[in-house]
DNA sequence: CTATACTGTTACCTTGTGGTTACCATGCTA
DNA sequence: TAGCATGGTAACCACAAGGTAACAGTATAG
């Protein structure tokens, strides 16, 4: 994953570099605007960015104007960041075609979960998920080992979005039942039929399931080893 | 466009609805978490909401468990809302699977902004669409196969440029009847009508339909596999 | 004013899901 | 070793969800 960040302020700059690098996000870095466009005249575009974050007050002229040109081109989302609280400032960078908009002073923590949000929202993949030769699309509801596309009923894919979303850790028997049928006091024998049913739909001959049970414990979704 | 604000505060709740109602949303209102639920059960998820307001702080209980509860099962993006500034409150609601997170007090304006970028209705629209031997030209209103242009009704029109929009990812049956048609109460069958007759006038002998559908989760524009 | 096409409605058919039951395998304990 | 708990599989079937065709009312165009 990797980002743009173009923020006049030395300091700062530095410190979010150092807290996204320290949550697995590249940062490219540009201090002014005529910086930024140079990367971008560099790369022919934004488009190699997951995500760009854009300080409104530049020395060299105002952001917006970046927004705009790169926008009509480019796909990267951006982030707006000033230390202006003004509606105005927020509606003109939202109109401009921002995606998400925070003000200094900023957590950033608060900052890394709106960038990767960011991220993933556009490129429309935030929650694919590999296994094994399973690829997985949260978002476009997209089961499939390797050319061939797998077809889930819902139940199915409620239950393989909870276990992802643990993943390796296992989930017990109570959290599935409790997350698939919320109201009704069911059978077990319901979350037996249903695993068995996902299980044979991920399967493939001679590789052991994905899904494996840890007694005791529940489901985990993993690679065999 | 419809959405669903959960929130105690009576005065701004109203003064929420009135201001997202002037601005072409709709809103169900639910002031309490049993409510919220109440609401769930009757439409059997949350997936007629294009968006979720939802306040944390609610008079029984905290919100969150209503997000952990149906994430996997609904797929409305939820913006949370609360008085808290505590970055602690902010993480967990992005962990609980929040999209977007605004705490009070909080300008109308940038809410209804942020709102509509989570509903994805100010996302990027394609002008030119291709799938397989299909050509879709948005702004020119023309579908083409090879080079027979192939003529739509309004309405197969409105659902294909709906189905394009989101793919590859399904749009389902209560996204449809809310984006065809709007006001009116109408039947099921409407829209399995109107599937069909889209189908029908997409098709080609041999080969299968580009329209799939994923029971119980809608229908998708993609290439067979 | 007639003809055509679009839309709403009904009826009927097909399919797959999901709930259920029965039965088997394994492993632990008395 | 029997007995029991846990977990896995297969088969069954009611029923809802989806698909299609046909028909009627109403626009719209020529």
């Amino acid at each position: 994953m990797l980002i743009l960040l173009v923020e006049d302020d030395a300091v700062l700059a530095a410190q979010t570099i150092d807290f996204l690098n320290a949550e697995g996000i590249e940062v490219d870095y540009a201090a002014t605007l005529s910086h930024a466009k140079e990367i971008a005249a560099q790369t022919a575009s934004f488009d190699k960015y997951d995500a760009i974050i854009l300080d409104m007050s530049l020395p060299d002229g105002n952001a917006l104007s970046l927004l705009q040109q790169s926008l009509a081109g480019f796909d990267a989302p951006v982030l707006f960041c000033t230390a202006a609280t003004d509606l105005d400032d927020k509606l003109a960078a939202f109109a401009a075609g921002a995606l998400d908009y925070i003000t200094k002073p900023f957590a950033l923590p608060e900052l890394a979960v709106r960038v990767k949000l960011l991220a993933g929202k556009v490129s429309k993949c935030n929650q694919v998920f590999e296994l094994g030769s399973l690829h997985v699309d949260f978002s476009a509801k997209i089961v499939k080992r390797g050319e061939r596309t797998i077809v889930l009923s819902p139940q199915q894919w409620q239950l393989l979005a909870l276990l992802a979303e643990q993943a390796p850790a296992p989930v017990n028997k109570a959290q599935i039942l409790r997350h698939i049928w919320p109201d009704s006091e069911v059978n077990n024998n319901m979350y037996k039929s249903l695993l068995t049913r996902l299980r044979h739909n991920l399967s493939r001959d001679n590789e052991p399931s994905v899904i494996q049970t840890l007694k005791g414990q529940g489901v985990a979704l993993r690679e065999s080893s």
